[in-house]
DNA sequence: CGCCAACTTGATGGCTGTCAAGTCAGGTGG
DNA sequence: CCACCTGACTTGACAGCCATCAAGTTGGCG
């Protein structure tokens, strides 16, 4: 099941996935390698995967055994409660890292699933960790990023247990645009990739309400929607409603 | 103010912080260690530090520069908004770490308060990132500790996002139950160390509605509540409530 | 013994969930 | 090319869970 000879399951594609020459590198595993680090780097991660929308990268329960990067598209991850109601955890875009969940027990506890169809690099666990035993440098980013990862569930956390409908969405309208922009595209204009029930079940809110949510910013003129397609026109009063219990 | 040459701070102690005579070893960071290893780590945490109640080991925006490991009492760790709300974000017992959060910025994110007189292990971070170059099993471990810290947060965020008030509640009892057994301790029988308040701002509930569904519970024979006293009488049913939207 | 924080309990209201109907956009097939 | 179909979204009406406000109770501590 894991060494599959020569004959490539779907999905699977031998690219070469080389770090040094990726757009990506200042976002993503690389940062603060110098050039003969990055070499040793590309000779881990050598595999890239293809994945249309809607199929995963991994399932909740799967051994786990890689990292992956997001080279291009946008997935979600997600957990399943037994009787069918489930949370979004998270959405990743380019260069950002999924499968950290699955290093505790050696199994993955949640599904990381694409938005749209999608790049990612197969990062083998076991070799970032060896990797990461002679490259100080890169110990110590791997270190930062999963502290972010915990520091960002901390703020799911916090809009999740006291703040409003509204706040909720201008904090996560906020935070995408801010991660586009980090990317290079606009901070004001973009699609989004996942339906009114994933930014609910991220959100803690259900659909309808998100819908109503996006209607009223927009009777306010703040945000300009249509269907996926979101303009904001007043980023700062939209960081404002974050801090704003109600009015 | 980092470097104090040798009158010591407040609340700070030279008392020597063995881990290989440590009760709490096997539930902390050492486990995997070999006899040696230990010995190595040991070299490392040789400070402890008393926390008296309500103080706090860290307020967010510190510098950070260290973790810190429970020897003994109990703690919480909050973010604050602006406006003065406040999110309960976590609560810690013996073996466990705090300030994961401070990596990735290197300076820390939000306030670990004690909840009653403790004790916390020192461990300065650079100096793990070194040894843990050189020794694999404690790489590896703390990569699994951090790793179980993001998918309890994703728990919470479950907990938060798509249960109702009865569930988060049950939910919250039978998690310290576990830990509780995991520390030898009675897994139907314990004192809260916090206030209903804290237990709402985890949960995202109030204080009056932790109060409520503490009665209701009570009333249903479930558990048997005294201030913050409990015992738990009937843990099957209250692992069911978890996985039932309402009845 | 008295004070105060923490907690309990009741009454009321509002935010968001639920149910339902309708609209929109994109894709398929005739 | 256009009708049709389906999934995603919007909007309305109503209800319920939990927040809010308020008053009392308990227990610990000086």
């Amino acid at each position: 099941m894991s060494s599959a000879p020569s004959a490539q399951p779907l999905s699977l594609e031998r690219l070469r996935a080389a770090c040094s020459t990726c757009g990506l590198r200042e976002l993503c595993l690389p940062v603060g390698l110098s050039d003969g680090e990055l070499d040793r780097l590309d000779d881990l991660i050598h595999l890239r995967r293809t994945v249309k929308k809607s199929q995963s990268i991994y399932r909740s329960g799967e051994r786990f055994d890689a990292l992956y990067a997001v080279r291009s598209g946008f997935f979600k991850t997600s957990v399943l409660l037994e009787d069918g109601r489930d949370q979004v955890t998270g959405f990743y875009m380019g260069g950002e890292l999924i499968g950290m969940d699955g290093i505790g027990t050696e199994h993955h506890t949640c599904d990381a699933v694409a938005l749209e169809d999608s790049e990612v690099c197969v990062i083998p666990f076991a070799r970032l960790e060896d990797l990461s035993r002679e490259v100080h440098a890169l110990q110590h980013h791997f270190h930062k990023v999963m502290s972010r990862e915990i520091v960002r569930d901390h703020g799911v956390m916090m809009l999740l247990g006291s703040m409003r409908a509204e706040e909720r969405l201008a904090a996560f309208l906020v935070n995408l645009s801010q991660r586009f922009t980090a990317r290079g595209y606009s901070p004001s204009e973009f699609y989004l990739r996942m339906t009114r029930e994933e930014i609910g079940s991220y959100l803690g809110l259900k659909l309808e309400t998100v819908s109503r949510v996006f209607s009223r910013f927009q009777d306010d003129g703040m945000v300009s929607v249509q269907q996926k397609h979101i303009r904001i026109i007043d980023i700062p009063r939209l960081k404002q409603v974050v801090g704003h219990p109600s009015c």
